[in-house]
DNA sequence: TCACCGGTAGTGGTCCGACCACTTGGCTGG
DNA sequence: CCAGCCAAGTGGTCGGACCACTACCGGTGA
């Protein structure tokens, strides 16, 4: 472990000091000169160890102002998740609809017991604005919304956190291009349905049901893809 | 999004060009210098956004040869995952190990349907070995391994990646220090056992079970250390 | 007195050019 | 033919300069 490059070794540093507790959430750390001084680097080997700790969530450099250690939430650590689930491909990608299947499941289930008439509220808001428009880019946007609302009503900010980054953006806008061609709208606002008229009924059992349904269905189709002559989205063929 | 930063730009710009399959995995990459004058920024700033996607899993630098796109696979992808385990601290360790018992619960039943005769054998060899020593870090070596050989049998890689960063050494060795030092080892043990004895019999429902106990034992232990006046490993008081 | 505003010191962001450490592949000499 | 050396090319490190932005402080006018 000598022999780490002198950048490398600073991340370390610089991960021990925040794992420690020497360096709190929310802390200003010293200037990246002054740091560069203390661990025996130049300032360039130092930016670049503080930019990994910035993409990694942990620190957050402010121009002009310093940096800071961010609050060390869920939220911020597993922001990269979305990366991951950006640069996966072909079978990859179904595995990680299993992962999120495994765990929407359990969080709409942990939601079905724990929902606020107030939540609950938000999630039908979703809904009804899913169906009232026809803009895709609107109706991917409140299905997001949707899960989302669930998954904050779970309880466990580190589940949701993982669901965001298995649910980002770019990820569905992949899978959905194709998926929603095929007529699959209806269904999908059938199972939301079913998954709403579990929640209110605070059946855990049958939200789990319902959840897990949802995601398999997609996941089965994407499944198929794989199998056609087709170039699946994000399956660069070889 | 038109102001942000020139490294930050170029980080985008390279995420994009693996993503869409412009860059392939295991590709060579063209020099930093070259990089640099295409993207029109300096080396210092190319610099920087490489070492961004370094620690994001997705390239890696090989000091006097190049740089090269990783496989992207789960393994390469997901060991930042790790990083966040061990930067966790308080409440969130819980809300990980609650994401950790319901994935090591799925995959220890996946694992009871598939696994071979010759997984198995591994498994039991590990088991073993954890009740041949006394020293606390090769019996924390064999458990590791104990679950890696399971969730490997599961067959999904990408899960099996995410347990390996729930599971990561130091994050286990905070918690498992105040935890086995409460006598808590026969019941490990026992509880391996269990599972075991449910992979053997193929029987998925029990596997399911016992992984959820084993897991949910260390869960329940760490929700009460944090109610408790004496500062928990990771927990660091304000 | 207080709100506003301009300046200024200090911070991160970017660039440049030089040199070091290592890998690779070809060349040389046996 | 092969082992070993050597040189070109690559990433790694360094130092310094300048730019862009923020935050704070003081003066100024209402």
């Amino acid at each position: 472990m000598q022999k780490a490059t002198v950048t490398q070794r600073a991340i370390e540093q610089l991960k021990a000091m925040i794992g420690s507790g020497e360096l709190q959430p929310g802390q200003r750390l010293p200037t990246e000169r002054d740091l560069a001084v203390q661990l025996g680097i130049s300032r360039s080997s130092m930016r670049e160890a503080i930019r990994a700790l910035t993409v990694l969530g942990a620190l957050e450099a402010r121009h002009g102002s310093g940096i800071y250690v961010t609050q060390l939430e869920a939220g911020d650590l597993l922001e990269t998740f979305g990366v991951v689930a950006d640069l996966s491909r072909g079978p990859q990608l179904v595995e990680l609809l299993e992962v999120r299947r495994i765990l929407e499941s359990t969080a709409t289930a942990l939601a079905a017991a724990r929902i606020t008439r107030t939540q609950l509220a938000e999630v039908e808001d979703h809904l009804a604005a899913m169906e009232a428009t026809d803009d895709p880019d609107e109706i991917l946007s409140h299905d997001l919304a949707f899960h989302r609302t669930i998954a904050a009503a779970a309880g466990n900010d580190t589940m949701a956190a993982i669901l965001e980054g298995l649910s980002s953006r770019t990820f569905r806008a992949r899978v959905w291009r194709g998926y929603e061609q095929e007529g699959a709208f209806e269904r999908t606002r059938r199972e939301h349905t079913r998954i709403l008229r579990a929640l209110t009924a605070h059946d855990p059992e049958a939200a789990r049901a319902a959840a897990a349904a949802h995601v398999g269905e997609v996941e089965e189709w994407l499944r198929g893809q794989l199998g056609n002559a087709t170039p699946t989205p994000g399956d660069r063929g070889a």
